[in-house]
DNA sequence: CTGAAAGCGCTTACAG
DNA sequence: CTGAAAGCGCTTACAG
């Protein structure tokens, strides 16, 4: 005890006078070994504090028991997203049913592809659309199955993705229906959500299209007649940030559409603070429907996006590869609902 | 290529000529062979598209390069969990910086037992006071470390804790400072944050004791005069359910007093929704200060609890005790300051 | 029902 | 600078 080594199958064995793989059996297929040597067995293990090394048994049975989440962006801004957290509480929920861990896999700018070599799991899931050809690579290499959530379908990876560019225009749609004309839209990143950017079809660029769209049949244009973008991070923070500029320009438009609610809800935060009326002031309008968009006031017009189901179908269809390999090649398309809330916090512009 | 099997060291050491001691070597002590050697198998390897398999590796050095944290109750209620979720954060962002990845172990009631047994990590990350002794029995076995969070300092288990009780004497003081005499305590079930519930002291009950001690000062009583508790699971749902219970019952008191700001956010919700005024109809506190106890309206009076901090410091003794075994003996008790802050919530009593 | 042996793919002390 | 060999602790096809 104490400082030595821990019991392994070998002290089993010599203990009991069994061989290793009778020890084995035990823990494994008990049918093929007589009840009596199975119960001398587990006495004996149970007598010594035995359990099989999971690190063994992993090589043994090429199988970690664990399911990777690589994170799109560094942990600051990923498990601050409420979105994100959602989508993570779907997969774990999934791994909680199948006895599996779920490993958080975080991205460093230059090492996501080490951790993705390395990472002591059976399969992994991403998120964002744009994967680092490089990062599909390997796990063709590591022969391990791939699902993306928000993923983009053209780079035949199974993915779970919601229609951002068919959403964003709705949601712009209803903000022109209410007369606004001069619109800050709140843009991500280009690379936001993406493990490594790479083309052009990025959850950003998609949303910023449906928006266009909209705009176009009312005949507006960005960066013409008063609709401006900015871009910012995936943060409360830079949502506060970004509210402050726009009260100390005094205001400039009558409707700020965001791609993400947390980066609005950092928006409303800090126009509330500073006493700027919503929407009476300014109209707004987020992305993703996260719990703090009704806890907000006023309560915030949004896109619903189904995060927790989202995260549960990508791990579904992860379990589904695991389980029976020969579905592997199939590659599936899994689009999820949207729906556009209407709340509070978009009113008539005010001509 | 395809479905063959995955380039192993062997394969390199056949192909280069070299023995598979070098091509380890190359990748692990580049010194140790010749530039030469080096360059050749490296390329090699390149061209082979070979890298070391993370679980040869990892049964060859015994690590797993990741370190494990038990949520200590059911996904549902854990993930849902801000001021989880930022605890979680603040290990995960260590977990970063030191290229580990971060194993989420979630538990079931019957078999975290063996979650514990078979999760590939090298240390792990508890939650919650009053760890079931067989557990640590098992990190025992297992010779891994083991740092609890909210731990009970009695266990000998290294710890990152608050002060509950002191912390909960303080916010009630406030609350009763203010004149209130009927108060409803909302309670957490007493094994919440238990891993596994035996002992008498856990959060809950620290907590409670908190609030016992000021009551007395003002000569109150818990079950007597208008003092009265109520038990909740840690989740914003079941804040709306005791809300609208309390609605249905005519708003017998004056105060409510919650052991968590995600229960006291359900509240507020409804509170709003039903057009219940806080605080003039009703004030409220909570424990935590998640980021929604300001976002809602009115912002809520709460006691700050550093979670981040919390995770970081957890993570970082961790890693202390991984990179440097002879301090494991060392029982640490890091204690951390919380704060209270007072917000729009709470109000006078009406008399 | 039971066991000897090969194998999983690495790392590393040791010898040369 | 280089390599043969032992070892990490399991699992399992195969033979008896």
């Amino acid at each position: 005890m104490g400082k030595n080594k821990k019991t392994t199958i070998r002290d089993i064995a010599r203990e009991t006078g069994y061989s290793k793989t009778s020890i084995s059996f035990a823990f494994n297929n008990p049918s093929r070994i007589s009840k009596e040597a199975c119960i001398k067995i587990k006495n004996k293990a149970k007598e010594m504090n035995y359990f099989p090394d999971p690190l063994a048994r992993s090589l043994s049975l090429h199988k970690h028991f664990s399911i990777g989440f690589l994170l799109p962006q560094n942990v600051e801004s990923t498990l601050n997203n409420p979105y994100i957290l959602k989508v993570l509480e779907g997969i774990c929920s999934i791994c909680q049913k199948k006895h599996f861990t779920l490993t958080i896999i975080p991205s460093h700018k230059q090492s996501n592809i080490e951790a993705v070599k390395t990472a002591p799991v059976d399969g992994i899931i991403t998120m964002g659309m744009d994967i680092n050809e490089e990062i599909i690579k390997i796990f063709k290499l590591r022969k391990i199955p791939m699902v993306a959530i928000d993923g983009n379908p053209s780079q035949n990876i199974p993915c779970i993705t919601t229609e951002d560019e068919k959403a964003s225009y709705d949601i712009m749609k209803e903000v022109l229906k209410k007369g606004h004309k001069r619109i800050l839209i709140v843009s991500l990143k280009k690379d936001t959500f993406s493990v490594y950017s790479k083309s052009n079809v990025t959850v950003p660029v998609l949303r910023r299209r449906g928006y266009e769209k909209a705009l176009e049949e009312f005949n507006l244009k960005i960066d013409e007649s008063g609709i401006k973008t900015i871009e910012s991070d995936c943060t409360f923070e830079d949502g506060k940030l970004i509210a402050s500029n726009f009260i100390k320009e005094n205001l400039p438009y009558s409707a700020i559409v965001a791609m993400s609610d947390i980066v609005v809800i950092g928006i409303l935060y800090e126009l509330r603070k500073k006493n700027i009326e919503v929407p009476k002031k300014v109209s707004v309008v987020g992305f993703d429907n996260i719990r703090e968009s009704m806890l907000i006031s006023p309560r915030l017009t949004t896109v619903d996006q189904p995060a927790l189901t989202k995260g549960e179908r990508a791990a579904e269809l992860m379990f589904e590869y695991l389980e029976n390999p020969l579905v592997k090649e199939e590659k599936k398309f899994i689009p999820v609902q949207y729906k556009i809330i209407i709340r509070e916090s978009l009113g008539n512009a005010d001509f």
